[in-house]
DNA sequence: CTGGAAATCCAAAACGTTTTGGTATATAAT
DNA sequence: ATTATATACCAAAACGTTTTGGATTTCCAG
C-alpha cells in the first residue's frame, strides 16, 4: 500500500493542506509540526505521487530524447556515450530523461507532437541535424523548448551546440596535404546529415588551400558503419588510380577503410595514409592508431542537456550557440611508425 | 492552449463523461454522437492528458531502465543496440521507456526504489547481472516486476533471458585446440559479472576436454575495453613464455589485443590466435575479421521488453526462462589467411 | 481592554481523466 | 395499461497533489 499525504495528516491530526506545506518547507508551519510531520513521513516512507504533482503543477520535469535508428542492428558507440552526456546531466538537475527510437520520417514528427502535448516532456532534445531538419522547423514553429547537437541549412534562429566540423576537416586535410599526398580520397556522409556537409565543405577548402585538384570520382558516400568504410575503401584502393590517402568523415568508416587496405596488404600509415573523425574510445587502440579530430560526446550531451533545462526554467542563457573548436589527434595510420 | 474532454463536451453540448465514453467506444454512447464526438476531437486536435490519465488509472504504462555506466567517457556498443531492442518493442506494445543512468551501488538501488513508489514506471529491465546481484535481490523481495538479461548465483525464481555463455566458449576453446593451440591465454571480465563467471566456466571446461592443463598465469581479468584488451594483451605476449592463442571474453578487449599483437609485428591468425565473444558489428570487419560468438543482442533486447510487458499486464508467460544457444563465428583471427 | 499584527492552521478548488451508479426516454412484451 | 428492456445520456466521486483565500488564536502596543 502506497502512503499518501492523506495518510500522513491522519497520523499527525493535522490537514493535508498543512502536511504539504511541511514538506515543502513553508514558513506558516510551525517548527514543532514541520520535524514531526518530517518524520512520520520518512517513518512511513512516503513517496508523492509524481503524476498528481505533475497534473496539478502543469509541468513534466522530464526531457525527451527520440534516437534517429535506421536499421534493425543499429550500434553505434556516438550514442550510447551521448545517452550518458544527458542522463547524468539531467538527473543533476532533477529532471527525467524520456527515450524513444523512431526512424526519421512522418511518425518521428508524430512522436515528438504526442510526447509534448500529453504532455510527457517539457522539450526535447535534437541529435543528428539534417538539411532542413522537419523536427527543428516543427518544435520552432510550435515554440517546444529544445536543444540541439548540431546546426541546419536555413534556420538559425535557435538554441545548439556543434563542432566546426569544416575547420577540423580543414586540418585533417592540411596535414595530409604537408605530408605530401596529392590524391586523396573522401568517403562522405549521407547528404542528409549536417555534420557531414559541414565536413564535405572542410575537405574541399583544405584542398583549395593547397592548391589541390578535386578528383570527383574519388568523393563517394556511405552509411557511416564500418561496414560501409570497408566496401568503399575496398572500391578505392583497387582502382587503377587509387589515392595516396582516404579521408573518412567519421572514424567507423576509417575503421572499416582500414580494414580494406590490410586486407589487401597495405601498410596502413606508409603505403596508404587513412583518417577518421570523431575520435571514438575505439580510434585511439585500433591498429594502427587512428588520426582523427577529437569531438567531446559526452560533454556536448551534458551541455546540451543543461541548456534545454534552462531554457524549460525561463532562465536565460549566456550563449545560445556554441561553436567547439576542434582538436586534431595524430597517430600512425596517417604519420605511418617510421616518419616522426 | 490545451484542448481537454471538457472544451470537447462544451462543443457537442454533452457532458463529460460521454465524451470520454465516446472516444474509448464504449456501446452506451450512439453511433451519430461517437461519429460527432470523434469529428471534434479530430478538428480541435485533442490528445488526452497523460498524468490525468496515470493518476486515474493507476499504472503508467512506462518501462524504466536503470544503466549501470562506470567512468564518464562511457562508450559500449553493447548499449545502444539493447537500447533500440527494447525502444522498438515498447513503443510497439504502447510502453514508454524512461532511461536513467546511475553507477552500480546504494544509489542504484535509490534510483530503482524511487522510481517505482513515485510510480515513475511499472517495472524493470536489468542489464549485466551481477554475482549477488542486489538490484535482482530487491526488486524480487519488493515484488516488482523485472525480467533481466543474464543469471545470477543463487537465485533462480525470476523471469530471464540469457546466452549459454559457458557453452559458447566451450567452442572457441575447443575450436582452437583443434587448431593444436595448447597454451592459451584469457582475458576475464571483472569478477562481479555473470556473464564473465560463465564464460570463464566454459573456458576451463574446454581445456579440461582437451586435457590442456590451466596456467594460472596466464589468467588475467581486465575492464572490458579495448584499452584494457590492448594493454593486457601486450604484457602477455612479451612474456618469455607468449602463449599462442589469446581468448577474450568479449569483442572489445579482443580487438585491443589484436592491436597489441600487430604492433609486435605479430601477424593475427597465423602468429597467433585471437578470439572475442558478442560478435558486435566491429567484429566483421576489422583486420582480420575476429573468430567470435554471436549474440543477437537486439533480439535479447526485445524478447526480455516483451516479457517484462506481459508480466506487468498479468498475461502469463509461456517460458520464463530462456538459454539462448549461441553459435561460433569462425573469421581469420584465429584460423589464419593461408588455412581453410 | 482594544486593535492589529503575527503565527499557525485548514476547507475547498483545481489539475484532467475514468468509473460508478444512476436517470430518462422510447420500445417491446404481457 | 402496466411492466420490462434497451438505448442514450450524465452528475459526482475518485486518483493525490498544490494553491487560494481565509479562519482562529496569541501576543503586544496603545
Amino acid at each position: 500500500m502506497t502512503v499518501t499525504l492523506k495518510d500522513i495528516a491522519h497520523r499527525v491530526g493535522k490537514s493535508v493542506t498543512t502536511v504539504s506545506r511541511a514538506l515543502h518547507d513553508f514558513d506558516d508551519v510551525s517548527p514543532e509540526t514541520k520535524a514531526e510531520i518530517h518524520q512520520i513521513a520518512d517513518e512511513l516512507g512516503y513517496i508523492p505521487n509524481i503524476h498528481a504533482q505533475r497534473l496539478q503543477k502543469q509541468r513534466t520535469d522530464t526531457i525527451g530524447f527520440i534516437m534517429p535508428t535506421y536499421g534493425p542492428r543499429f550500434s553505434d558507440p556516438f550514442f550510447s556515450e551521448f545517452l550518458a552526456g544527458i542522463g547524468n546531466q539531467a538527473a543533476n538537475l532533477g529532471f527525467d530523461l524520456l527515450v524513444s527510437t523512431r526512424p526519421p520520417g512522418t511518425m518521428e514528427l508524430k512522436a515528438y507532437q504526442k510526447n509534448v502535448s500529453s504532455p510527457r516532456v517539457d522539450g526535447f532534445i535534437i541529435v543528428r541535424t539534417r538539411q532542413q531538419d522537419q523536427r527543428i522547423k516543427f518544435l520552432s514553429q510550435m515554440e517546444i523548448p529544445f536543444v540541439a547537437f548540431g546546426r541546419m541549412l536555413d534556420h538559425d534562429d535557435y538554441a545548439y551546440v556543434d563542432e566546426d566540423g569544416e575547420y577540423g576537416m580543414k586540418l585533417i586535410t592540411c596535414h595530409l596535404a604537408d605530408l605530401g599526398h596529392k590524391r586523396i580520397g573522401y568517403l562522405d556522409a549521407p547528404a542528409e546529415f549536417m555534420f557531414g556537409h559541414y565536413r564535405h565543405q572542410g575537405f574541399l577548402a583544405g584542398l583549395d588551400d593547397n592548391n589541390l585538384q578535386i578528383d570527383e570520382s574519388l568523393l563517394v558516400a556511405g552509411d557511416l558503419t564500418q561496414r560501409a568504410g570497408y566496401q568503399l575503401g575496398l572500391n578505392m584502393l583497387t582502382r587503377e588510380d587509387p589515392p595516396t590517402a582516404i579521408v573518412a568523415c567519421n572514424d567507423l568508416m576509417a575503421l572499416g577503410v582500414i580494414s580494406a587496405a590490410q586486407q589487401l596488404g597495405l601498410e596502413v600509415g606508409n603505403d596508404v595514409a587513412i583518417t577518421g573523425f570523431d575520435n571514438i574510445p575505439l580510434a585511439e587502440h585500433c591498429h594502427p592508431p587512428l588520426t582523427t579530430v577529437h569531438q567531446p560526446i559526452y560533454q556536448i550531451g551534458e551541455m546540451v542537456c543543461e541548456m534545454l533545462i534552462k531554457q524549460i526554467r525561463g532562465e536565460p542563457l549566456e550563449v545560445e550557440q556554441i561553436i567547439l573548436q576542434p582538436s586534431l589527434m595524430v597517430r600512425q595510420s596517417s604519420i605511418g611508425t617510421n616518419n616522426k
